[in-house]
DNA sequence: TCCAAAATTAAACAAGTGTTTAATTATTTT
DNA sequence: AAAATAATTAAACACTTGTTTAATTTTGGA
């Protein structure tokens, strides 16, 4: 039983890499399986079929999304440095895994399951790090845009995950590489971080 | 021969609606036909194989977004004008085709095809509208702020397509249903331009 | 050392996959 | 109306799919 976890977290990896690459339905049990250097029937006794498998690292991606956003929350900082920190953080953190989105997007419209996943947990652990409560003291104080929470999350995924997982399309239609979209997501960074700086917290506007 | 083209064409709006619900290997070309009421050979009777139809799918969809954007740019207006139109319209568009962003980016990064479908030509259909010298023209008075047009491209998009695309997750997180969530797209809607003009034509300041 | 439990495999299963072939029906042309 | 072409189908092909069964190997504790 010494190397048993090793084996179960082995599959896991290698089911992440794939599964984000090419989605549930793109892949099959036996490529996973393959790149794990093991026999198909190993993969289905950890974790008795795809879809099961599949769920966990969904759940999992969907964790770490959200673990990513809690760490920032949780500390102790203005409302503007924690826009900052949080925008670094996910342009950090999606070029290093530029499939998350589109796999956690595509992924949730997936039918694997017979049961839709719930992911109602997450929303608590975003309230114990108090950031609503900054955020609706900030609004009430006028330093902060009255504008609903979830809009305001919506903001900032959109900003962050779409310019990563459009890479295809905007580097087709505008003939740029991979170097100069690299460039380009790096402008977009600080666009990003100023405009929705600007626009959330619109009497705190002079420049940093 | 009358009917030739209709079944044909049949054929493209139902491999249409799966495609973009399903994805290409999230269904078969027997569903496909199925739905048409056809047999699957006459499926590759008109369209040679599944990857064929799907390029000539995504294709059209690609087709279709720059033809939404073209529609606005040609027209005579301001800058302004145009941002706030073009938001109106993308929204409009994309609640009732939701699946739309997610199928073209799940699909570009789709290997259907041996070639890397060919995205140029929308670049000339963008130009020719003139957008770009009228962005120039106002950059260099002062009147727009100096984005880079990709840039610009990704904001546009970002805040567009992912409020639709990510539905699920947002709706799953904070617990909100179909009609809540159709509330928050319509208050989104007129938070994203109002931030986009904010941001691209600061001096234009004033409320609508 | 021996034994039971766990880990791992080869092989098979039944169903589904995209695609093709050959035949049949419908339509157009002559 | 006959011939030729196009549209459509049933059936088969070869292969892949997720999953299971039964057997074998490895391992940990008595």
């Amino acid at each position: 039983m010494i190397n048993n976890l090793s084996t179960e977290e082995k599959i896991k990896d290698a089911a992440r890499k794939v599964f984000m690459t090419k989605g549930f339905s793109g892949c099959t049990t036996r490529e996973i399986a393959k790149s794990v250097g093991i026999n198909v029937a190993l993969l289905n006794y950890y974790f008795r079929s795809k879809g099961k498998l599949f769920e966990l690292i969904l759940e999992a991606a969907l964790s770490d999304l959200i673990d990513g956003m809690v760490e920032v929350f949780h500390q102790d900082m203005s409302l503007e440095d924690k826009t900052r920190l949080i925008i670094d953080k996910e342009f950090e953190f999606l070029k290093k895994y530029p499939e998350f989105p589109l796999f956690i997007h595509a992924g949730l419209n997936q039918e694997s399951s017979d049961t839709e996943m719930d992911l109602s947990s997450f929303l608590g652990r975003l309230y114990k790090t108090g950031i609503f409560e900054q955020c609706e003291k900030a609004q009430a104080e006028g330093k902060m845009r009255k504008v609903n929470m979830i809009n305001v999350t919506l903001l900032f995924m959109s900003n962050c995950h779409f310019p990563i997982m459009s890479k295809k399309l905007v580097s087709g239609i505008y003939q740029i590489d991979e170097a100069e979209h690299e460039n380009l997501l790096i402008a977009h960074q600080e666009i990003v971080k100023e405009m929705l700086i600007n626009y959330l917290f619109p009497n705190t506007n002079q420049h940093v």
